[in-house]
RNA sequence: UGCCUGAUGGUGUAAUGGCAGCACAGGUGACUUUGACUCACCUAGUCAUGGUUCGAAUCCAUGUCGGGCAGCCA
């Protein structure tokens, strides 16, 4: 006998190939508990593609009670910068508020690895922040340093690595090409006890730049070029943002990362497609070490492409370096920071990330999924507001100058129990330009001559005269109100065509508004040999606009909904009470138009 | 030309040998004090060829096309 279960379905959580692979261990125990991360390089601001990754290691973690640790993978200090990492905590943060928080693993602050001793074996494991720890921070590949040096020590010890003193472009030769074998580096032989003198004092920073490294001994002719003797340390005379001067030889990714997951008892390591050749070293190396522990593995999906976007660091960073936008957090910009000052939710960019799903198929997602999703979630919450963009002035003859007649205006008709709010009618009004047309088009339900359109949550209004200066240019329409079809009226179920929306001019704010429209003029971008030809020269324009009077102190953080006309919200940098900056997050759809 | 990887409506994704479904986009209509939302209907797909099977998007073979790999970047 089953039970009636009227609750509201919970949304289904989605299924991929990955989250079957998980699946299948947790059915078969393979894990305490699951584990998963999300790596990013401290070396630029999160983008659209990260929130896909973000929201399927965190999604992994939530769904299976299981933690996703956030990791700086901050392996080469040359490129790096605390400023990133900041801003990467902060859109991490924002992108998981209110789904996944209790998911989120940090370590305490200024934790590194323990070591221990299990079965015999050294072990180094970094833990997670215990409940109620109060400085957390994410954990840091650089915290890895010492027990990454121990285990190339290890690795030399056991005969698997060794000095290699061929220089980059040697070592490049040496290499081969893909369809033709490498041959092995003359140092390759070299003793043990030599390699291991010899790494110590590249660890002392003893030689310069490039003058050796610490290679893997794997197979110069396998066909998998990341198996050719790949590089596990170099020698960089740099200072780290994390470590200062301590060290002067760093580790590469293919030797921090597997290790790094390690040492956080990662059980699922996901990333994109592009590493798919280097599985086969994250395998070698971590079994190389005969670790105690269970290892992790590696599993790979296909990166977000974005129509009409850029989603990739380094040609943002060529945007913002070239002036092109106004920062990484530029509303124009598909970072998470520019994201949300344009207004997008976060819950809006889960619920993409949870449509596009999780395949290895390298594909190129329409935009219009990403505003689907914007305009799905800021239809149910945003508050409804009057704003007139491009205004144009209405004069109610019949009203008396000074007159005010309060209406009551819905603030979300989507709401189980809408509230309202007053707003004010006057003898002086404005509307759209758009609104009116001297010469309408076919089936045009807006204000034409002797023509009557509804001021929404006001009355209807009947245009008598259009008055025009010297030039030519209508000055001001003047219109009759037909103050019986206000709610409440004899006349109130008086059908119009037209609803359009309007402003008093005697109650409302000047306010600078931003219209942003997207970046790139090409679906594209990144197939062009130059994508800086194909900004879109109209992607931002700015406006003097008339708002309802309440708008004019709104906060950074809330959207409205200017009726008929898209989704707004404060800017966080400029807006300022009683002088609102708003950015156009969304316009909404607009089926007349076309 | 070596290795890896992939191919399902316009786009993205599901179907794990058994009715090709969902979402977005597009179209038509209904509703509407937002030309929004909502609702109804419509359009449109298994890369090709062969094989296995009662039955193939799914398994096998061959081919075609796409993506990735030769940083002391990640």
């Amino acid at each position: 006998m089953t039970v009636e279960n009227n609750a509201a379905p919970a949304p289904a959580a989605p299924t991929d190939f990955i989250r079957d692979i998980v699946a299948g261990h947790i059915a078969e125990k393979r894990y305490a508990g699951i584990v998963t991360r999300f790596p990013p390089e401290p070396n630029g601001y999160l983008h659209i593609g990260h929130a896909k990754s973000i929201c399927l290691n965190f999604g992994i973690a939530l769904e299976n009670g299981g933690r996703c640790n956030l990791r700086m993978d901050d392996t080469n200090p040359t490129k790096e910068d605390v400023e990133y990492v900041d801003s990467i905590i902060a859109d991490v943060r924002w992108l998981i508020s209110g789904w996944a928080d209790a998911h989120l693993g940090f370590k305490a602050k200024s934790a590194t690895t323990e070591t221990r001793t299990i079965d015999g074996r050294t072990d180094y494991y970094a833990a997670p922040a215990a409940p109620g720890t109060l400085a957390v921070e994410p954990f840091f590949a650089s915290d890895y340093f010492d027990a990454l040096h121990a285990c190339a020590v290890e690795l030399i010890k056991r005969g698997k690595a060794y000095v290699c003193d061929l220089s980059p472009a040697d070592t490049d030769a040496y290499r081969g090409s893909p369809d033709t074998p490498g041959k092995d580096s003359p140092f390759r032989t070299r003793s043990i006890e030599e390699s291991l003198a010899l790494f110590e004092r590249m660890r002392a920073g003893e030689f310069p730049n490039g003058a050796r490294s610490l290679r893997a001994k794997i197979d110069m002719a396998s066909s998998n070029i990341w198996l050719r003797d790949p590089l596990l340390y170099r020698i960089r005379h740099a200072d780290h943002h994390q470590t200062g001067v301590k060290w002067r030889i760093y580790p590469l990714y293919d030797f921090a990362h597997c290790l790094s997951d390690y040492f956080e008892g990662i059980t699922h390591s996901i990333c994109t497609l592009e590493f798919v050749d280097h599985r086969a070293l994250y395998d070698w190396i971590l079994e190389a070490l005969d670790l105690p522990r269970p290892l992790p593995h590696q599993y790979e999906f296909a990166k977000l492409n974005l129509g009409y976007t850029l989603v990739s660091k380094r040609k943002l960073l060529q945007l913002v370096q070239e002036r092109i936008v106004s920062g990484w957090d530029d509303p124009r910009m598909p970072t998470l920071s520019g994201l949300r000052r344009r207004g997008v939710p976060a819950a809006a960019v889960r619920d993409f990330a949870y449509h596009i799903g999780i395949t290895k198929f390298d594909s190129l997602t329409d935009v219009a999924v990403f505003e689907h999703a914007i305009r799905e979630n800021l239809n149910a919450t945003a508050q409804r507001r009057l704003g007139v963009l491009h205004p144009i002035k209405i004069v109610l003859t019949n009203l008396a100058p000074g007159e005010v007649i309060e209406c009551d205006a819905t603030n979300n008709p989507q709401d189980e129990n809408p509230t309202t709010r007053k707003v004010a009618l006057t003898r002086e009004v404005f509307i759209e330009s758009d609104d009116f047309a001297e010469v309408p088009p076919p089936k045009y339900f807006r204000l034409k001559p002797g023509g009557e359109v509804r001021l929404k949550y006001a009355c209807i209004i009947k245009l008598d005269e259009i008055v025009k200066d010297a030039s030519g240019a209508i000055t001001e329409l003047r219109c009759t109100a037909d103050l019986t079809t206000r709610p409440g009226g004899a006349n109130v179920e008086k059908k119009v065509k037209g609803t359009i929306h309007w402003v008093s001019a005697s109650h409302c704010v000047d306010a600078e508004v931003r219209l942003y429209d997207r970046l790139f003029t090409v679906p594209e971008p990144v197939a062009q040999e130059d994508f800086t030809k194909f900004i879109n020269p109209r992607s931002l324009e700015v406006i003097t606009a008339k708002l309802e009077a309440s708008l004019g102190d709104a906060l950074p953080g809330q959207v409205f909904q200017l009726e008929r006309t898209g989704y707004f919200t404060p800017d966080a940098k400029n807006s300022r009470p009683g002088k609102p900056v708003f950015n156009r997050t969304i316009t909404l759809k607009d089926t007349w138009a076309k």
